[in-house]
DNA sequence: AAAAACTACTTTAATCTTAAAATAGTTTGG
DNA sequence: CCAAACTATTTTAAGATTAAAGTAGTTTTT
């Protein structure tokens, strides 16, 4: 086990002011991080007690999943947001455990296709059913009405997070998200 | 450079329906996701552009200019919510930088007592300054109302959460907010 | 006061991520 | 057709994170 055992503490109670100007919206984002990495992490954890896979490798198990002839390497990458030496690693795990089987494409011999394997798909369906319980079940506290009200206001904060993301760096090939690899679909 | 350079495209482009039964709740989580890393990749880069530092040095500096006195490396750890391992790591940087200083307890030869050194003060008023002024302008685009309103519905999501959590794994010392690693603070 | 339990920290190993360089195949301009 | 440029992928290296094991010092129990 390790050491690590922390306290229910979580962000929000901490809190360090170094000026006054903008204390609402630095306390909203401490919460809205909060909410994330809860979710996220309960998600991580019970993928691993239950079905002993990674979150990267469900991911891309969603993106195959979706796509019933396959995909390019290439557009795994480019749909997860993740580097392509870094697929080629999952993809690796994933072949493995045997829910992914790869062909040399028949036009052009650089690429590779690569499917879920009928097991993969299987496998794939039953983690899908459990992960969208999972996250009904944490928001169960909520009314429709508030997961409503949610939605709007989190579209609203996109936009506004889109329109000052344009203004900054993103000059020409920027990773404009940045880290965005957990992207879970579904 | 990477070979990286992704799209537009976010989370909530994907959505691969298995069941049908908590589209909304699903919906609403990719939605969280994609502003939280959005916003955190931002943080990321521009604390790699403008101060060449890392989000956890950052994030353990904000830590320890709360505690004029300094703190023991178990205090970081457990605010921080990471392991003392990689506590040990990242102070080992930013004693590398002479942001930090480090020296044995008189009480406790083990422990282990850090804190900011003068420049590390300096420094880290600086990248706060800069920090606060991202966050009030990535969310420039919501009125007070809509920071509140989403307040109070984040912190409702959050209570939500909490009792979801209760029931699950926590048997005892199971880390129950998982990977909750960055946790800005300020 | 010695054994057992606990606490603080470090070390090591595994995984994940990014960046950069290397390799292989394809297309294009002359 | 051939060299140069481009594209797709793999490989390599470095950093970060987590878990687990190890080390050292302290407290508690008998």
């Amino acid at each position: 086990m390790s050491d690590l055992s922390p306290p229910l503490l979580d962000a929000e109670t901490a809190g360090t002011e170094v000026g006054h100007a903008h204390q609402d919206e630095l306390r909203l984002w401490l919460r809205l991080l909060t909410c994330t990495n809860m979710i996220e992490g309960q998600i991580r954890s019970r993928l691993r007690a239950d079905f002993d896979v990674t979150l990267p490798r469900f991911d891309l198990m969603a993106q195959l999943y979706r796509a019933a002839d396959g995909m390019m390497m290439s557009e795994v990458s480019k749909r997860m947001m993740v580097s392509s030496g870094n697929v080629t690693l999952i993809v690796e795990h994933l072949l493995a455990s045997g829910d992914v089987e790869r062909q040399t494409s028949a036009h052009d011999r650089r690429a590779q296709l690569i499917r879920l394997t009928e097991a993969g798909r299987v496998h794939f369906r039953e983690m899908a059913s459990a992960h969208e319980a999972w996250i009904a079940g944490m928001f169960d506290g909520l009314t429709q009405k508030d997961i409503a009200n949610l939605m709007k206001l989190l579209a609203k904060a996109k936009a506004s997070l889109q329109a000052d993301l344009s203004q900054h760096g993103s000059s020409a090939d920027t990773p404009v998200v940045k880290k965005p690899s957990s992207r879970r679909s579904r």
